[in-house]
DNA sequence: ACAGGAGTAGACCGATCTGTCTACTATGCG
DNA sequence: CGCATAGTAGACAGATCGGTCTACTCCTGT
């Protein structure tokens, strides 16, 4: 990847993020990174094109940024806290590599672009379903029956989901504390169901 | 409310909600709804003042969706199970009233007016909180101790909020039955500590 | 009768948008 | 050397944006 693209990138993201894509025009990303306008149509064939970059940049960022969360964690049960416990430290913006909270970026983008065939919602779609098999894998560790662990592993996206949703358009800084608790609850059941 | 004024807010709605705030131009409602363009600044003083009467349009028409949704469940247990029937029946596009689904257009709209002290994103903080009271109230009838009403009244919300992103950015139309199976085995556990 | 409020149609304004283009520079490679 | 590549700065084009304004019509209440 160039020097330049990767800037243009950056500052993208970061404007994207924070205030939107349709509210973020070219120009400000090109006075904002100090990149000449011919060097991202040099780059990019449009705007769309440099979003879909921008997407796969946060796609493979928050990616790598989970799996080395979850991968600390000792597995068993602590794999589904240190699931939360990471949301919380992104909602409270203690993870510097993130910048700081906007809500999920890929929700953001798949609101300003909302038809479902729209090829902007299906890289958003596609990150969601990364992130989903990442947590299936930790649910794999807890040896739960087949087929709680595709039940369980549902909820934990749904709570995962919900938490973002309340910490960004509720402001709720605790909402990773209480989906945690909720995720905890729902595994203990299981777990009292079984034995 | 005056008639053109009522026309300018259900034509604006449903464009902002299929296509977002800031993809959809003030002359695009204009010539949806046939209403000319002094007539609009005659009523509101500005597009976002036209997206604030929106909000407060869609905030009152899905209020009292859910309310009476609820209401025609039997107290007890079935209004968790017709909380997330309700949601099904939305994702798939079976409650004429609220247009079809194209995710929560708060969600939406808090995606585009991200910063927390925006007039537009605290409207939408509002009314989420507004159904999260319905919702509480609801769990209220299910004679569980005062400390669970909380936790499983938050449980419900996150539950919710993760089904609707489900439902919209994967377009998983089995987000409800997911999230009802969930809410259920919740309650279960929530009893079975109790007894 | 008539004043004023609500409405229409649409020209117009300045700003901003995405994208193209010209002219020029620096660098690295065969 | 010669030439393609990647880059800068910025003018420019055409469209669209939100918003103002003029000129006119219709209706209603005093």
């Amino acid at each position: 990847m160039s020097d330049k693209r990767l800037q243009l990138v950056i500052t993208a993201f970061k404007l994207f993020y924070s205030k939107g894509v349709h509210a973020v025009g070219i120009n400000e990303i090109l006075s904002e990174s100090g990149v000449a306008k011919k060097t991202l149509y040099h780059h990019f064939s449009g705007k769309e094109e440099l979003v879909s970059a921008v997407l796969e940049f946060r796609d493979q960022r928050f990616h790598n940024w989970l799996k080395s969360r979850l991968d600390q964690a000792t597995p068993g049960p602590d794999k589904v806290g240190g699931l939360f416990d990471a949301l919380d430290d992104w909602f409270n913006d203690r993870v510097d590599e993130l910048l700081p909270f906007h809500g999920c970026f890929f929700i953001n983008v798949s609101a300003e672009f909302s038809e479902p065939n729209n090829l902007l919602h299906q890289l958003c779609c596609r990150h969601k379903e990364r992130v989903a098999q990442l947590i299936r894998t930790q649910v794999e560790t807890l040896d739960l029956e087949p087929v709680e662990v595709n039940a369980f592993t549902n909820a934990l996206c749904l709570l995962k989901e919900g938490a973002v949703s309340l910490a960004h358009v509720q402001g709720d800084r605790l909402a990773a504390i209480k989906a945690k608790a909720t995720a905890l609850q729902l595994l203990q059941g299981n777990k009292s169901v079984r034995s």
